[in-house]
RNA sequence: CCAGACGGCUGGACGGUCGCCGCCAUCUUUUGAUGGGGGAGGAAAGUCCGGGCUCCACGAAAAAGCGGUGCCGGGUAACGCCCGGCGGGGGUGACCCCAGGGAAAGUGCCACAGAAAGCAAACCGCCUCGUUUCGGGGAUUUCGAUCUUCGCACGGGGUAAGGGUGAAAGGGUGCGGUAAGAGCGCACCGCGCGGCUGGUAACAGUCGCGGCACGGUAAACCCCACCGGGAGCAAAACCGAAUAGGGAUGGCGUGUUUGCGUGGCGCUUCGGUGCCGCGGAACAGGCGUGUUCGCGCUGCCAUCCGGGUAGGUUGCACGAGGCGUUCGGCAACGGACGCCCUAGAUGAAUGACCGUCUAUCGCCGCUAAAUAUGGGCCGUGGCGUGGACAGAACCCGGCUUACAGGCCGUCUGGCGCC
RNA sequence: CGGGGAGUGGCGCAGCCAGGUAGCGCAUCUGCUUUGGGAGCAGAGGGUCGGAGGUUCGAAUCCUCUCUCCCCGA
C-alpha cells in the first residue's frame, strides 16, 4: 500500500491541545510554531484502522497576536498550508499543533511552506523515507 | 475660484486554481456522492441605556432603602433615544454647544487675600454734638481770666458714598438731594410680585406695583416629580454513554454481642417478661495500604429503576423585518397597498494563493499657458507603492467610540467676471 | 455574559470619599564625615496626577466619554 493521502481531523478539545503541549515535541520557525506529539489511545469513537491513516491538527492564535480579524487571518492561511502540505508528507498517527505568531500574517506563503515542512522535519514528522524515494 | 457649515451614500472591481459552513432536490443502510442556491458590518466593536424571550421570587400592590432620569410639546413597544420649539452661551454667517427642576425646607463649603464671605453688623474713614488737666490763632480784659475758632484725645449720635482685595462685597448708571450720606426722590436697566394679551406648554410681550429684601455651589448632602423585582441563551427545555455511587427484586454467603426497632410463639398480676427470626448498630474477623501509631473498604452475582456528568438536540432566525409607491405630518414618525424571505458558526464557517484593472501616494519625463529664473497647479506617459476601521455568536431599538479614500445634495462668508 | 480593581517623580505607594499646599520611602546628584568604601548627617533636582471634554472662581479629587493593564464568577 502506497502511502496515500491522509485525512485530518481538528482537534477541538482543550485536553488535547493540552496533551500535546506537555507530552510532544516542539520547534519555532519565523512563521509558526509546531507541536508534535502520538496520538492518544484510541477510544471507542474511533478506530484503529482510522488512526492509522488520520493525523490531528489544531491551531492556537493567541491574544497578542493582534484583534479577532488579525488571529482570524492567521488561522486561514495557517489552515490554507496545512492542507498543502500535511496530507501528503506528514507522518501518520500524530496530533499537531499549530502557533500563529506576529510574522504569521506578513510572511510570504511560500515562506510560509517552508517554515512547514522544516518544522516537520526537525521535528522528525516527516512522511517515511521510503515514501519520499518512491516518490 | 477659495474658505467653511450641515445632511446623506459608498467602503475596491473582474477572472483563474484549491478549499470551508448551512439549506433544497435526487441517489444512498449509516456514511457519503452529484446538482442547484446562499454565506459578515456601518459600526458586526465598546457593552453605556431601553425592550422581546426564558427561568426564579412574589397574593395584587404600596412604603422604606438603593439606583437612574430631570425646560416644554410630540414620536415610539420602551428609553437616558429621536424630532420640533423655548431659554442661555459662542460664531460676521450658514450653524454649533448646554445633566437646563428646586438655593425665602434644612445642613455643609466658599482656600489665599481682604475691614468684612453671609444673621448682618463690627473696624478704618466721613459728618455732627459735647467735654477737658491739652496745644495754636483771634477778640475783650480789672492781667486773675472770659469768649470764640482750629487741631488732637475722649464720649454720644448719624451714616454706608469710599476702604490695596477677591471668582463673588447687601442692585448698576446718571441727575437731584443732604451736615455727611443713603432707593431718600426721579429716569433707564436689572430684580421680585400681581394683572392682561399671544401660545397646548416651556415662554414671550406689555401694564401696574414694590423700593432692593433674595451672593454662589445641588456633576456637595438634600428636597420634589417620574421610572426600575432579580438573573441572564453558559437563560431554559429534552435525549443521555462509560465509571462511581443510590434504590428495588431474586439467588448465594455472613462470627459475636445487643439498656435499639419490629414480627411470631409461650407465660402473665396485662404493667411486662422468656425464646426464636428479621432489620439496624457496635465489635471481632477478612481484604488493601503503611516503618509504627494508623487509614480506607466490608458483602458477591444477575435484572430493573431514578437522579445525573461528558456529549448531543432544541432554543436559532418571519421579525416592534426589509424594499417600493402613495397619503397625513414642518419633522421624528404613522396609515394603506404591493413585492420579498435575506448568514446561522460553536477551537467558532463566510476563505488561501495568483493574474489584470483601478482609487491613492512617491519619483522621472512630455505638452500647453505664464515668467527674468526657479517652483507650483491642470492634462498626460513610464516605474514603484498599494487598499481604512474592523469579524455575526439569542434577537431588536438607540447611544458612544474607530474609520484610508471617494461621491452627492443643501446652505454660509469672501474674491473675480457678466 | 456578568462583576470588581488599578493608572500619581526612575521604582513602590499615600493624597481622592468631605475640591484650594501634590507628599512618603527607596533610588539619583552635591557637600560633610572616613585612609577609602558602606552606614550616618545636611541639602538639592526631578511629577502633562493615563487621555479628552464638562461642572466650578478653582479639578489629582466631582461628572461623562475613552485607552491600557490586572483579577474574579458562570
Amino acid at each position: 500500500m502506497k502511502h496515500g493521502v491522509l485525512t485530518l481531523v481538528r482537534l477541538k478539545r482543550r485536553a488535547d491541545f493540552l496533551r500535546v503541549a506537555r507530552t510532544g515535541r516542539r520547534y519555532a520557525a519565523p512563521g509558526l510554531v509546531l507541536q508534535v506529539a502520538p496520538k492518544a489511545a484510541p477510544g471507542l469513537s474511533c478506530q484503529v484502522e482510522e488512526v492509522e491513516a488520520t493525523l490531528g491538527i489544531g491551531f492556537t492564535v493567541s491574544k497578542k497576536v493582534g484583534n479577532a480579524v488579525a488571529r482570524n487571518r492567521a488561522k486561514r492561511r495557517l489552515r490554507a498550508v496545512v492542507a498543502d502540505v500535511m496530507p501528503g508528507q506528514a507522518a501518520a498517527s500524530r496530533d499537531f499543533v499549530l502557533i500563529g505568531r506576529k510574522a504569521t500574517l506578513r510572511r510570504s506563503f511560500a515562506d510560509l511552506k517552508q517554515d512547514l515542512l522544516k518544522a516537520l522535519r526537525q521535528t522528525k514528522s516527516l512522511a517515511a523515507a521510503d515514501a519520499r524515494a518512491a516518490s
